[in-house]
RNA sequence: GCCGACGUAACUCAGCUGGUAGAGUAGCUGAUUUGUAAUCAGCCUGUCCUCGGUUCAAAUCCGGGCGUCGGCUCCA
């Protein structure tokens, strides 16, 4: 068997929409897919004019190839003949047979489709992703940049991405000490030692930072999972004691090719949003159940409805390549199989995409737009356990190796956060909004009252400010539309006459006047509801 | 990391084939006291990413670096 040590703890999840699935500006290669939740374009087209067309394709000696170009020319007549709506997107670099080896050669992206009307459609979809990009709203909404001096994939949260991101880990340590897990922290350097225990000093060394200190190695924690095992194993734990969840909000670094950075869904440091269980095989069942059951409850209070289950098993040709037992992988599948059938979910089995320590279930939520993004993951560790020989105390007072499952729900704070914004396009619903509400005194003399209706918003616990600029309300509306802060407070004479506020919601427009304290009791149970306040936008 | 494009004011961007820079927004000042998506006027802002080369002269041309973007690869 060959060892690979401890690749990877918990796997990034997905960072792009899927490729079959229309992504900004990126038009998948040729139509190998079937249709989706988009309508597909009728035919894609992708050509890699990089070779003259009497040289043969790179890698092809001996055997006579037709020319690159030829095959392409072919291609777009075939296709050109037929459609009327024809576009070419992009030009890129692409590797030979997509393998890093090979030469590069030079790739067009074109689309084209029977009708003028759906190519105008298609465009009109990649401009709505291209409106959405978190990278433009996360600097328009002042929620979180990556500045050139600090360097590329490190994010940094401005006030507003801060505020998101503190009600995001509050609901999130809520949940969690709700359902029995206990919140640690553990730090962000550790010896190389506990590195080369766990495997990753040895296999995965490309892509941790390492720096010398008095003649010792540490190392930036690119995962969570050895740091876990540490606390799990600071004490003896009995049968009795399991199942031992523990959660935390790890912050990792790992190094990532510059060329695959983007915004904040491809960056060098993330937070992911980590548990490890520690049980027995007889709760297996009960504790995949119970992360399944609570993956989808979490997704889908933060806005994702629908969402695709993939159970990645074993490759039975392969069967020597796995840690771990074929018993312990019989029961881990089927425990990761029969939970999903309990759900009552629909799933993909993809045989041979179990990672080499265990099998997984993922979590694929479909955004606004329609386009896919891995989020959630369930995994069985049995390399680690046996690694650093994590055990427990068994009814006979035996020592037995620990099952253990790594699992992440949103994956990293940063590319969810990135996810959201392209889901909600910035206008996040009022329980997660930076700013919920925005009070608009009508002119300076309507200040004191709007002071007042701050200090009454403050107290009932909502997040608001204030615009008192000495320009017309309908400026300062305008702006608030653009920051898509969900209520905007309209007070001048009316209202501080009758205590009470006309309200203009985000996108909406004017909702008529209430008096404070409805509004203030309606905003508050929205809040604390998480409802969106915009379910059909 | 690889292929390609790009890097100009706080932001978004213009600046053709070389003659040391401009618009809108933001900001500041003044006037306006405003009732649901932009009130008016004035003012300020630059290592034209960086280092080197070509040239009488470089934001502009060439090369190295850094960064960003689109892909590839990676994440699997």
């Amino acid at each position: 068997m060959a060892e690979r040590g401890g690749r990877r703890c918990l796997q990034r999840p997905h960072l792009r929409p899927s490729s079959e699935h229309i992504g900004r500006g990126r038009i998948q290669s040729a139509p190998r897919h079937g249709s989706r939740e988009l309508e597909r374009p009728q035919a894609h087209l992708v050509a890699s004019p990089g070779l003259r067309s009497d040289e043969s394709v790179p890698g092809s000696e001996g055997r006579h190839r037709p020319a690159y170009r030829r095959w392409i020319l072919l291609r777009f007549r075939r296709s050109a003949a037929v459609h009327t709506g024809f576009k070419v997107l992009s030009a890129a670099g692409a590797y030979w047979r997509g393998d890093a080896a090979n030469p590069m050669l030079q790739r067009i992206y074109a689309t084209s489709y029977f009708k003028k009307k759906d190519l105008d459609e298609h465009l009109m979809r990649l401009e709505e992703a291209e409106k959405r990009d978190h990278r433009k709203l996360g600097k328009a909404l002042d929620l979180f940049e990556v500045h050139e001096d600090a360097g590329g994939g490190l994010v940094f949260w401005n006030p507003r991405g801060a505020a998101l991101r503190n009600v995001i880990e509050q609901y999130w340590k809520e949940e969690h000490k709700k359902r029995g897990y206990e919140l640690i922290y553990t730090p962000h350097i550790a010896r190389a030692e506990l590195w080369q225990t766990s495997g990753h000093f040895d296999y995965y060394r490309e892509n941790m930072y390492t720096m010398k200190i008095e003649g010792q190695e540490f190392v930036l924690k690119p995962m969570n999972c050895p740091g876990h095992i540490l606390v799990f194993k600071r004490r003896l734990y009995s049968y009795r004691d399991l199942p031992v969840r523990f959660a935390e909000m790890g912050t990792v670094y790992r190094r990532e090719l510059s060329g695959t950075l983007h915004g904040l869904l491809r960056v060098r440091g993330f937070t992911q949003d980590d548990a490890h269980i520690f049980c027995t095989p007889e709760q297996i069942d009960d504790e995949v159940d119970k992360t399944l059951a609570f993956a989808i409850h979490m997704l889908q209070t933060l806005g994702f409805e629908t969402m695709k289950i993939e159970l990645s098993v074993r490759d039975p040709k392969q069967a020597g390549k796995y840690a771990g037992s074929p018993e312990e992988w019989d029961m881990a599948e089927r425990a990761l199989e029969e939970s999903i059938r309990r759900s009552g979910r629909e799933y993909k089995k993809m045989e041979g995409e179990a990672v080499f320590y265990g099998p997984k279930i993922d979590i694929k939520v479909i955004d606004a737009i329609g386009r896919a993004w891995q989020l959630s993951t369930v995994q069985f560790d049995f390399n680690l356990p046996k690694r650093f020989n994590v055990t427990y105390v068994a009814k006979g007072g035996e020592r037995r190796q620990v099952f253990m499952v790594h699992r992440a729900l949103l994956g990293s704070l940063e590319r969810f956060a990135g996810i959201l914004t392209e889901h909600y396009a910035g206008a996040f619903p009022s329980w997660l909004a930076p700013v919920q509400c925005l009070v608009l005194p009508v002119s300076d003399g309507h200040i004191s009252f709007a002071r007042a209706l701050l200090a009454r918003l403050a107290e009932a616990g909502i997040r608001a400010e204030m615009d008192a600029r000495e320009e017309k309300i309908g400026y300062r509306i305008r702006d608030a539309e653009m920051q898509k802060i969900p209520y905007m407070l309209v007070v001048g004479d009316r209202e501080a006459d009758q205590d009470s506020v006309a309200v203009r919601a985000h996108g909406k427009g004017d909702q008529g006047t209430k008096t404070i304290s409805d509004f203030v009791r309606e905003l508050v149970d929205e809040i604390a509801a998480r409802r969106y306040y915009m379910q059909n936008k």
